[in-house]
RNA sequence: GCGUCCUUAGCUCAGUUGGAUAGAGCAAUGCCCUUCUAAGGCAUCGGUCAGAGGUUCGAAUCCUCUAGGGCGUACCA
């Protein structure tokens, strides 16, 4: 719709003109303030300006008006233009605001460790990913969900040991010496249990067989991960692990070139050169991978797939590590800037008021599916969707866990059942509804219109901006109208009753699009 | 120290590439169910947009400095 308004005001100015949505919706649907920066250059005063733009339009079908107010130019679209457009949408439902654009696209995301159930603090990543994934799938991309696998390295040997010292202690009851660093949880006891009766006690003393017992754990724990990303809609198309990337080793080193040297027995990356404080290490002395070098065949190998663009989302915690990703793409030969790294800040927990630390230590682990348990898949996600994922942000659980009216998801699903009821309740048919013409509306009930066929810009606005959460915002701002609406306007037994309907199909309709894009399923009724 | 993200109402957060009178929710106070779902609506209360400069027709938004906070600054992942 802005598409449209915008493309026709391009050909008359040749040029983009900035468009806005007025916030007194009595200015008309759209303005520009496009005199103030003419002003300057025709030495004209802003008011005149606009006054002669506004005369200049003759009887555009799209528009009713266009005045000039105080130097903005506000355009108001005619009912034959809504009412087209609205028709167009209920007609096409599941096409409302998709768009078809071109472009592959790999979205790494999640990505936590197979070491343990997911926690809290891993909601936000899988939420702010998912949520990405739908938009830019609506709107016709190709994108590819990967999961990064982590299955190499200390913390699976961590996990080894963990398991066996965890068998020993709880099941056999010996006395055990904890390492400093141990991972422990409900879900390692019942990892041991099932150790214990499939390969019995040798296995949990056999310090040998820690790396048999830990690869097989991390595919059980993994299980758990998919099991628990699956309770809140989260599904990946591919998992790629880490182990099974080390093959490609030598030949992804000769391909660096220049951009690996050796110095002390140890291999570095050249990554100062791309704004980090120092280069980093490779490959230890005694020949160990670092982390790092998992990275670098890893993104290696998602180049080599040919995708258009790769969007990584990473913790805060590990925004250090953008410069040396960068530097190891650009060494590899491909174009570091085709690689955009979103940051999904911390989440930081409170308790009735006091900051809460999650320890594995203390078990003091707050797990996702806990959380989900308490208040549901649908609460979750809109929560954490609702909130710009780049500044760090305060749950208190105790209000996590709580199901009441402050959860907004409820007045948004309030809102798209109570349109369901009146429809069903209605005793005009389908036909008549879409037969009807959205003409003479009030003013609240156009600004509603108007609102409801507003979904397919935040989409593309959401998506390319990647702020997902412009959506929720979104949808609470069109509950809140229709709300009011509602409370104002008696449907049944309204003379224009099938008009109003046929405009509530089109609410109805954004609702559902808008929730189902944030993997959330419009509720009929509550 | 350096890098980076941030600071908006009592709390949690929005604020559209710089635009018209800075907005929601929660909390607080008071109204509205013999009317299609009160999980709702209406009203009141609440702000030096951290502070100081600058850029310009115009700044919460852009630039500089200051103060405060998160994260990073590993041959951990």
């Amino acid at each position: 719709m802005k598409q449209r308004v915008a493309a026709l005001l391009r050909d008359k100015f040749n040029c983009d003109v900035i468009l806005e949505k007025p916030k007194d919706r009595s200015f008309g649907h759209f303005s520009t303030p496009i005199a103030f920066s003419l002003s300057k250059e025709l030495r004209k005063s802003p008011m005149i300006i606009a006054e002669e733009i506004a005369n200049s339009f003759g009887d555009e079908s799209v528009f009713s008006a266009v005045e000039s107010v105080k130097g903005y130019i506000n355009f108001r679209l005619s009912e034959a233009f809504l009412d087209e457009y609205a028709t167009w949408a209920l007609r096409h439902g599941d096409q409302f605001g998709s768009d078809d654009k071109k472009g592959t696209i790999l979205l790494e995301f999640v990505s936590a460790n197979p070491t343990g159930p997911l926690h809290i603090g891993h909601a936000r990543g899988a939420v702010y990913g998912d949520t990405l994934l739908r938009l830019g799938r609506h709107l016709g991309y190709e994108i590819t969900a990967e999961y990064y696998v982590n299955d190499a390295g200390n913390q699976i040997d961590l996990l080894g040991v963990s398991l066996q010292l965890e068998g020993r202690s709880a099941l056999l009851g010996e006395e055990v010496e904890w390492p400093e660093k141990y991972y422990r949880g409900e879900y390692l006891s019942d990892l041991a249990r099932e150790v214990l009766e499939q390969f019995g006690e040798e296995a949990l003393r056999d310090e040998s067989r820690q790396k048999e017992l830990a690869l097989w754990a991390k595919d059980k724990i993994l299980a758990l991960i998919v099991n628990d990303l699956k309770a809140i809609n989260v599904h990946f198309d591919t998992f790629v692990g880490e182990a099974s990337l080390y093959g490609e080793w030598d030949r992804v080193m000769a391909k660096m070139g220049q951009g690996v040297y050796q110095n002390e027995g140890k291999t570095f990356i050249h990554s100062s050169d791309f704004g980090d404080d120092h280069d980093r290490v490779v490959v230890r002395e005694d020949g160990r991978p670092t982390y790092l070098a998992g990275d670098i065949i890893y993104h290696n190998q998602k180049f080599e797939r040919g995708y258009e663009d790769y969007i990584n989302i990473w913790g805060a915690d590990h925004h250090g590590y953008i410069a040396r990703v960068k530097a190891a793409v650009s060494f590899l030969g491909y174009n570091p800037e085709k690689l955009e790294v979103q940051l999904s800040q911390m989440v930081s927990l409170l308790k009735d008021g006091e900051p809460f630390k999650m320890s594995k230590r203390a078990g003091t682990v707050i797990q996702m599916s806990d959380v989900v348990e308490e208040i549901g898949s649908d609460a979750l996600r809109f929560m954490f969707a609702s909130k710009k994922c780049d500044t760090a942000l305060e749950f208190d659980i105790e209000e996590l866990k709580r199901q009441d009216s402050s959860n907004p998801i409820y007045y948004v699903q309030y809102a798209h059942a109570r349109i369901q009821t009146l429809v069903s309740k209605s005793e005009i048919g389908l036909e008549e509804i879409m037969g009807s013409y959205l003409i003479g509306l009030s003013p609240d009930a156009d600004g509603l219109l108007f609102e409801a066929l507003l979904l397919p810009e935040i989409i593309e606005d959401a998506f390319e901006s990647r702020q997902a959460q412009k959506l929720p915002d979104y949808l609470k701002a069109l509950a809140a109208k229709l709300h009011k609406f509602y409370y104002d306007t008696r449907i049944i037994g309204n003379e224009d009753e099938a008009k109003l309907l046929k405009l509530l199909l089109v609410v109805a309709l954004s609702f559902k699009t808008g929730l189902s894009l944030l993997g959330i399923e419009a509720k009929d009724r509550m």
